[in-house]
DNA sequence: AACCTGACTTCGG
DNA sequence: TCCGAAGCCAGGT
């Protein structure tokens, strides 16, 4: 599936289109690092979301917990903010499997109404 | 101005 | 199937 921009939008900086869009992520729900770069408009940008989670999710208040690799996984190392990530998800409602994983099909957003 | 880095992803052996 | 290596982007040094 394609996500495709509408073109008369200004040319907001890439990372700005990211922080925009992980700030539309429904509680509930968790986005990959790849999705978010593909719906920012560069599939190949998941190294630049990473760098905007570090840099803006604590000026831009991002909910960055519900952002995790493409395998359904906490990329953070225990003691390096894994645990509490895990707290917030189960926070909004996610449950871990029994690996600590969690499951996409049931919890990978769908951006279906977003608008960049 | 060149080089490094980051909570990733993907491809090849 | 598993692990290592390369690739991608922008801000920081």
């Amino acid at each position: 599936m394609e996500y495709r921009r509408s073109e008369n939008l200004k040319d907001p900086s890439l990372n700005q289109r990211i922080i925009t869009l992980i700030k539309n992520i429904p509680e509930g729900k968790v986005a990959t690092y790849g999705q978010i770069a593909t719906m920012a408009g560069n599939p190949q940008a998941t190294r630049l979301v990473v760098w905007t989670l570090n840099s803006c999710s604590q000026k831009e208040k991002l909910p960055w917990h519900r952002v995790i690799n493409s395998k359904g996984r906490i990329s953070l190392k225990p003691g390096q903010g894994y645990e509490l990530q895990k707290m917030l998800l189960q926070k909004d409602g996610i449950k871990f499997e029994e690996d600590d994983s969690i499951d996409l099909e049931k919890y990978l957003w769908s951006p279906s109404e977003i608008r960049l």
